[in-house]
DNA sequence: GTCTATAGGTGGATAGAC
DNA sequence: GTCTATCCACCTATAGAC
């Protein structure tokens, strides 16, 4: 494996572990076994090296929901279910993958680290990895349910990847928290469970005056 | 306002903004107009001025969902949307408060950061804060959904504490997100469109197979 | 591409005067 | 309780040999 590779990986669990200002690139370097110059070399800076380690593991991720969503829009109108499969079923399978999985928990969190931080350059150039994502997904759920207006699809839908990014992100202390009743390592499980819970929220008559006050 | 104020105040904004590596002792004491010793002497080190920037602002919500949860139970079994009231109106309701606002979008973030760090001491002395909460409010929510299996509502009550954090630690972001379609100062209308999306998502049908593959 | 060496800076924590 | 002064470990980044 090259030096950059190494370097990337090394990183990756680093940042996840202790986030982005408690990971020196001293450790980084040390961690793959590499020189401490090695960093600046490959990557430029320590911030771009944290765009690469986002890049890596989020554009295959997101490339393969539009293709999935692409496949279903083709043969006609795709079902609630199947829109909210097509989302979710990427991220949660490739976190549960016995050799990817560990690297997507590590993105989760990192992405957990990197929206916590309001004002980062690091969290602008994240969310422009989700802007395609984000707009085709929303259209395809605003066709399936014409009745809901734009901003209560447009919560419902930020309550769905809340519960997606915060399963991901804690998924090392389900075990724990439910005295091993949830395994989160059933991922075909977990999305039979998270797509009808979500389903039948999007489906939910609204509540009045909500998000409408006036 | 004491020293000691002054300095739970700075660390909180900055911690929530910077997190906790990318925060140094001395951002805080300059930006509490404090002497950089100050820390110390208060607190003792950094760690343990962590832990009460958290405890100030949870105790007081904890302890008012838990009250909330006594009055619905004094007068018979409350409904599963007061349930889903009680636990999501305190944090959201300070979390708009004009006064307080600020104080617990830090939190969010600074619990952010905490959970986003698989191994810190820091997020297990945050996860024994909500031991109560969790305990109380699944047994409420078991007695109101009998039939439901407890793996399957231990899973949606996480996909509901999902939703909830994520939505109040992008809350300064949602505006941009949504193209000013939702307004996260609209506490009240969020309150009425989360408690049906989270109810209706509780009620669902389990679908077959569900988190018990065997 | 990889190494050593080092510059130049910031970190948490403390000692001891007031 | 608050201050100054200081210790020393650690940080990112770079220069320059190989």
């Amino acid at each position: 494996m090259s030096t950059k590779e190494r370097i990337l990986d090394a990183a990756e669990r680093l940042f996840a572990e202790q986030g982005f200002a408690g990971t020196s690139t001293r450790a980084i370097t040390t961690a793959a076994d590499a020189n401490l110059a090695a960093v600046n070399y490959h990557f430029g800076s320590k911030e771009s090296l944290i765009d690469a380690v986002f890049t890596r593991r989020l554009e295959p991720i997101n490339r393969q929901r539009l293709e999935w969503l692409d496949r279903l829009e083709a043969t006609g109108q795709p079902s609630l279910e199947e829109i909210l499969e097509a989302f979710l079923a990427p991220p949660l399978r490739v976190h549960q993958d016995p050799v990817e999985g560990k690297s997507l928990l590590h993105v989760a969190q990192m992405i957990g680290h990197a929206t916590s931080r309001p004002d980062s350059r690091i969290k602008d150039r994240l969310i422009q990895q989700f802007d395609t994502i984000i707009e085709r997904f929303t259209a395809a759920l605003a066709r399936q349910l014409p009745e809901l207006e734009p901003a209560q699809l447009l919560w419902r839908f930020l309550f769905l990847i809340g519960s997606m990014a915060h399963t991901m992100a804690i998924s090392q202390d389900i075990k724990r928290f439910t005295r091993g009743l949830c395994d989160p390592h059933d991922v075909e499980g977990l999305i039979r469970t998270m797509v009808p819970y979500a389903a039948a929220g999007f489906r939910a008559p609204v509540a009045a005056g909500s998000g409408h006050p006036k």
